[in-house]
DNA sequence: CTCGGGATTGACGCTTACGTAAACGTAAAG
DNA sequence: CTTTACGTTTACGTAAGCGTCAATCCCGAG
């Protein structure tokens, strides 16, 4: 039936240095402590050394995500966190549905904003295109 | 047959003084006139005092979406130039051409970080409507 | 044992994008 | 003439987001 057996699964699930993680997102150690430092990392620690969580691997792609959003770290913060909050009360409840429309309301001028400047770049590589083509033909 | 007369159509196009790019826009004085340090904005002056003139006014409407895309000022500093660049020479063409492509490849990366964004949101505002219909239910 | 390759914690430095205050000029209104 | 409103330059301050040491520690290989 086509089966493959065998198959490895680690009972604990992976884990990272901080190394790896640089390396694979392009940062640098300083950047990831620097993240921790401001409370939206907390690795786990084996005496003195920080050791990263699939949790930890994935915020830190959130957050990277954020700032080539260009949000700033404290607004990446409450983002973020809203992802894992736990289901707490009705009015935990109801800020958090609150901070979703405010944050849709930015995403939505932003990407207003992405298809303005993309459209008037089309605009300019045309004149830009006809240009050069009118050199070229002399 | 509806027509409206005398029209007052300014022989001199408008003009505007800082203080009323600044109330128009929503910043600062000193914000517009960093923007003119940083060679963005270049009004013209009559005396000391300066006067902008109707592409001033578009300049810094650019400036500020650049921002809210999260571009830094040197970044958009060479945007908005490519925007009244003049034909010039082929080599500039070309230089021009492949600047926008770069700029196009940006803001299409920006533009899927905010639709996953937007879908994430929209399953934490699921889960969170979920939660609160249940304790509602109770 | 020691040496290199990682990891750690300070701590200071730097750039960006303005805020903020001081000190001054100018022009119209009271 | 003085006040008020609006403009100017100069210059220091600051928060964010890291870069860049320096000093230390731990671990496995030779």
């Amino acid at each position: 039936m086509g089966w493959v057996h065998n198959i490895q699964v680690p009972v604990e699930s992976a884990t990272w240095t901080i190394a790896e993680l640089a390396t694979e997102y392009d940062v640098t150690l300083r950047t990831i402590r620097f993240y921790e430092d401001r409370g939206l990392l907390t690795p786990e620690r084996r005496g003195t050394v920080r050791v990263y969580h699939p949790r930890d691997k994935v915020r830190l792609g959130l957050i990277l995500r954020g700032k080539r959003l260009g949000f700033t770290l404290d607004e990446i913060a409450t983002i973020v966190d809203m992802y894992d909050a736990e289901p707490g009360e009705s009015g935990q409840l109801v800020y958090l549905l609150n901070q979703i429309t405010t944050r849709r309301a930015e995403l939505e001028q932003r990407r207003r904003d992405i298809d303005e400047t993309l459209a008037e770049l089309a605009e300019v590589e045309r004149r830009c295109q006809a240009d050069l083509d009118a050199l070229r033909r002399r």
